[in-house]
DNA sequence: CGACGTCTTTGTCCAGGACGAATCGACCAG
DNA sequence: CTGGTCGATTCGTCCTGGACAAAGACGTCG
C-alpha cells in the first residue's frame, strides 16, 4: 500500500529553498500515483492517452518512472471534468487548455434562466463573496436566505442555481478548487442546521436510506435531498458516501426502509453506476423502492428497471406522493 | 473512464431470480476495479498477493478477468485495517479470517483505562444504541452528553472512546460497516451543531485552515480538531477532505491563514503522507504553521521538519498556546 | 546495549498486447 | 426528413511478468 512521490525531480528543483515557492506558482511534479488521485484518471488510462494521443507526455525521473508537471495535471483536471460533462476523448485530449475552457464556457452561457430580480442579486452576492474569501459572510447570507425563504426553496432557488455556478466557473478558470470545496462546507453547514430545525418525524413512514457508492465523493446533492425528505415527513437515515453495495443492503434492512435514495455526481464511472444500481435492486426485497439521483448523464439513459430516477431534486416530492399513493 | 462490473459471473448467479438474495448473504462477485474501491487495496498490490502469498485467488470471469467472492473481499478489508495498523502484509495474508479477528481483539483488551463510572455507562448506552439500531435515540443521547460535558471534554470523553470501541467492534465482526458509517453520521451532526452554537470568534487569531489530503476520505477527525480549535478562539476554515495540495496552499494564502492544520487516519498511504507535507511544508510560507495530526502510525515516525505532529486531540490546545506564545 | 551494514519484504511502476462495450456514421426504409 | 440497423471505430480497463527502491528485520560488532 505504498510508495507514491510527488515532485522530487533531481534536477528540477522549484526556485531557491530558502524562497519557498509563492504558492501561485512554483512548478511540481507528480508520480502517476499523485495525478490519478488528483485528477480521478487511472494509471492505466494516462498511460493509454500518452500512447493514443501524445498527451500527456509526462518527464521521466532517475527511475524511468513518468514524472508529470503541474501545469499537465491542471489541464487533466479541466479534461477530466469535460469528459464527466460527456465529451470524448479522442476529442478533447489534443486541445489546448484555452480551448477546453472555451468549451465550458460555452455551454454555461446555453442556460441562464434569469430568475426573479432578487434571487439573481442575492445568487450574485453569495458568489461575489465567495471570489472575496468572505466566508462567515457567505454562511450569514446563506443562513439568512434560508430561513426568509425557507428550506426547500432555500435549496431550489439558491442552492442548485449556486452549484452550477460555481462549477462553471471554475470551468472557466475564473475560480480555484479550494473555493468550491469552501462552498460546499458552507453548505453543508448550513443544511444541517436547517435539517436539525426541523421537527422530528416521529413514526411516520416512508423510512429511507440515503448513501452514495463506493467511488461518489460528494454528498451535498445527498444533503439536498435529505433536507427535502424531511420537510415532507419521511424518516431519514444517512449513511454518508462511499457506502459499500452490501451494507446498503444490509442497512436497509437494519433500519426496515421503505426507499433507499442513492446519491451520483457527474465524476462516478457510469458503469459503476449500472451495475452497481443492478446488483442493489437484486440484493433488495422487492417492496423496497430504489431512487437515483443526481447529475450524472448516465441516469437519463436507459437503465436498470426497478429503479426510480430522479434527475432533479424536484422530482422527490412527486415521487414521495407516489409513494404515499401505493405505486412504487 | 469506464468498465467496471461487480458480479454477474455467468454461471455463478446468487439465487432463484424470485427469491433476492436476503442481503444477509448471498454471493457476489466483484471486479478487481471494484475490490480497489471497496477495500483500498491497490490493482497492482492484489496481483503481487496473489502471485507471491496465494491469496486472494479470485476466480475468472469468461474473459480471463479475476472475478472475487464477496468473502475474499471481506477478508481484504479486515488485512487492509491490520495491515493500516501497522501488521507486515507476509505475516497476515496467509491467516484464516478467524485469526485475523483474534488479532484485532488482542490489540483491542490491551487499552482499557476504565474511566469513570458514569461515562463508562453512557459509553456503553451509546454502543448498544447503535447496536439496536436506534439512531435517533442514539443522537439524543450524543447531544444531552455534549451539553451536559461541554464540547471539549464530551469530545475526549465520549467520542474519542466510542470511535475506538466501534473500530474493535468492527475488527471483530461484531459490527458491520454500515454501523460505522451510522456512527459517523450521526457524530458529525452532534458536533456540527455544538460548532454553530458557539460564539462568533470575531477577528481573533489565528487563523487555521484545515483540510486533508486526496486519498483521505474521513472528516471526523477534522471536524473534532475544528471543534476544539473553535473552543479555544481560533478563526476556522474548513475545507473538508480529499484537497488537492495546491489547492491547500491557495486557500492558506487567500484566507491569510496562520496554521495549516492536516488530518490523515490510518487507511491513507504513509508515503503520500510523507511527500505531501514536505511538498506543502515547501509550498508555504515560512511563517504559516503546519499541524498534522490524526490516527495514522507514520506521524509517530520520524517526519519532515518544520512540521507539528499531534498524535492526539488533546495537544491540540497546548499547541495553541504555544502559537500565542509565539512559537511556531 | 546501541549503531551500523546486509538481507528480505513489499508496494508500485513499466511495457505492450488484448478485448468488449459504447459510440459513430453510413446506409436504407418509411 | 425521420428513424432504425449494421459494421467500423473509439476508449477504458484488464492481463502478464519483470524490475526496483524504500523500509523493515536481522545479525554483528564496537
Amino acid at each position: 500500500m505504498n510508495t507514491d512521490r510527488p515532485q522530487h525531480h533531481p534536477s528540477l528543483r522549484a526556485g531557491p529553498p530558502d524562497e519557498p515557492d509563492t504558492a501561485t506558482e512554483g512548478p511540481s511534479w507528480f508520480s502517476i500515483a499523485s495525478v490519478e488521485r488528483d485528477t480521478g484518471i487511472g494509471k492505466d488510462t494516462l498511460r493509454v492517452w500518452e500512447r493514443r494521443y501524445g498527451f500527456p507526455i509526462p518527464l521521466r525521473n532517475a527511475l524511468g518512472e513518468r514524472s508529470y508537471p503541474g501545469a499537465q495535471v491542471e489541464k487533466l483536471r479541466v479534461l477530466k471534468r469535460l469528459l464527466d460533462a460527456g465529451h470524448r476523448a479522442g476529442q478533447v485530449v489534443t486541445l489546448e487548455v484555452e480551448e477546453l475552457q472555451a468549451i465550458g464556457a460555452a455551454v454555461a452561457i446555453e442556460v441562464k434562466p434569469a430568475a426573479d430580480g432578487r434571487l439573481a442579486s442575492e445568487l450574485d452576492s453569495c458568489f461575489e463573496l465567495l471570489r472575496a474569501h468572505d466566508v462567515d459572510a457567505l454562511r450569514r447570507l446563506l443562513s439568512q436566505a434560508q430561513l426568509r425563504l425557507g428550506l426547500a426553496a432555500f435549496i431550489r432557488h439558491i442552492l442548485v442555481p449556486l452549484n452550477t455556478r460555481v462549477g462553471e466557473a471554475w470551468m472557466r478558470g475564473e475560480l480555484q478548487v479550494y473555493q468550491e470545496h469552501v462552498c460546499s462546507e458552507v453548505q453543508q453547514v448550513v443544511l444541517r442546521r436547517a435539517i436539525a430545525g426541523l421537527a422530528d418525524p416521529g413514526l411516520t413512514r416512508p423510512r429511507v436510506l440515503l448513501a452514495s457508492f463506493p467511488g461518489e465523493p460528494h454528498g451535498l446533492g445527498l444533503l439536498m435531498a435529505e433536507a427535502l425528505l424531511a420537510i415532507d415527513g419521511a424518516r431519514c437515515v444517512s449513511l454518508g458516501v462511499q457506502v459499500p453495495l452490501w451494507d446498503i443492503a444490509l442497512a436497509a434492512q437494519a433500519f426496515e426502509s421503505d426507499i433507499v435514495a442513492l446519491g451520483f455526481s457527474g465524476c462516478m464511472n457510469p458503469n459503476q453506476i449500472r451495475d452497481g444500481l443492478a446488483e442493489l435492486r437484486r440484493k433488495l426485497p422487492r417492496q423496497v423502492v430504489i431512487w437515483a439521483g443526481g447529475a450524472s448523464p448516465v441516469l437519463s439513459r436507459r437503465l436498470v428497471p426497478g429503479i426510480r430516477v430522479l434527475t432533479e431534486l424536484d422530482a422527490i416530492h412527486a415521487a414521495l406522493l407516489d409513494w404515499h399513493r401505493g405505486e412504487r
